[in-house]
This record gives C-alpha cells, structure tokens and sequence, in this order.
DNA sequence: GCCAACGTTGGC
DNA sequence: GCCAACGTTGGC
C-alpha cells in the first residue's frame, strides 16, 4: 500500500527536495563553549534528557545549519554549527536508552554575538521558540527568524 | 488518571 | 539568590 506524501518523514524524501531547517542549541559556557566546539571541530551533542529536545535531535538532517546559544552566563548566540550526520546513540546514556546525540561542526563563529536582549527587541523575532519556551535546549527556528538572526550577527 | 511534591533549567 | 516554567515522580 503506498505512503500518503504527506505522512512520509523527511528521511524517505530524495535530498533534493528535502528543505534544510534551521536549529538552535544552548550550551553554558563554562560546560561546553563555541571556542571548545571550534577547538574539536565539532562533536556529537550528547546530554539532552527531554523528550522534547530529543525529537528535535531526531528530525535533524546532514546539512541543516544551528544556532549556538551561549545560555545563563553570556545569553547570546555566538556561532553557526551544521549538522554532520544523523542522530546516534547517545554514548553518554545508559545503553537501550532512548537518548540520541547529533554530531555538529562548526561552520563559523558569528562577526557580532546576538544576545537575548537584542532578539527580545526584535520584532521579526517575536514567536522565536528560544524565547518563547526558554527550558528547551533543543529548538527549532523558522527560516525567516534564521535570516533575521544572521542578519543580527553580521558585521 | 489526577495532582501535589519535587527537581531542573535558565532568565532576571 | 530568587523564582517562573515546566517536566517527572509517585501516592491515591
């Protein structure tokens, strides 16, 4: 029986016309900063433990660029990551468990580090999930609110 | 299945 | 340091 186009996930669809998303992810410094992450060129995003992020981990796609967020010291983006590869095992979690870990490396660090205030302020940014559901490690970021940020971030 | 208690995150 | 938001746990 065939598979309605619309239920199919974005892993069955030809790369070609599979949409790159973009993402936000959240590291306190002090745990694990951009300069690190340039430093190893990139790591597996283990750690996250909710169920929400998690999803989030799992629709990542080879490619998708990320935000990194620099959380409770700084409160700021600070760089742009992309995806590496699909989600793995989380090796940081209990074998048979159901935490996932994306690699990312690092694309470039950001000319000017956005912080919260400044994507408070903005009104292009106003339904932005950093905002909006500030636990959540793991967001999305709608194509629009990803130009604006960069845009926030250039020069 | 409800909900109170509790723990964690993260902004302020 | 405080507290709001929110997820999880466990008693009933």
């Amino acid at each position: 029986m065939p598979v309605p186009a619309v239920c199919m996930s974005p892993h069955s669809l030809p790369h070609s016309v599979t949409l790159l998303k973009h993402w936000l992810v959240k590291s306190e410094p002090e745990a694990y900063s951009w300069a690190t992450f340039v430093q190893e060129d990139g790591t597996a995003w283990t750690g996250v433990r909710n169920y929400q992020a998690r999803n989030n981990l799992n629709l990542m796609q080879p490619g998708d660029l990320v935000l990194f967020y620099h959380s409770v010291s700084e409160k700021a983006i600070v760089g742009l990551a992309e995806v590496a590869a699909l989600a793995i095992p989380d090796a940081t979690a209990e074998a048979g468990s159901p935490w996932v870990a994306v690699p990312l490396r690092p694309v470039q660090p950001l000319s000017r580090a956005v912080s919260l205030a400044k994507l408070k302020a903005d009104a292009r940014l106003g339904e932005l999930a950093l905002i909006r559901q500030s636990r959540l490690s793991v967001l999305p970021v709608r194509p629009e609110e990803f130009d604006a940020i960069l845009e926030l971030g250039a020069e």
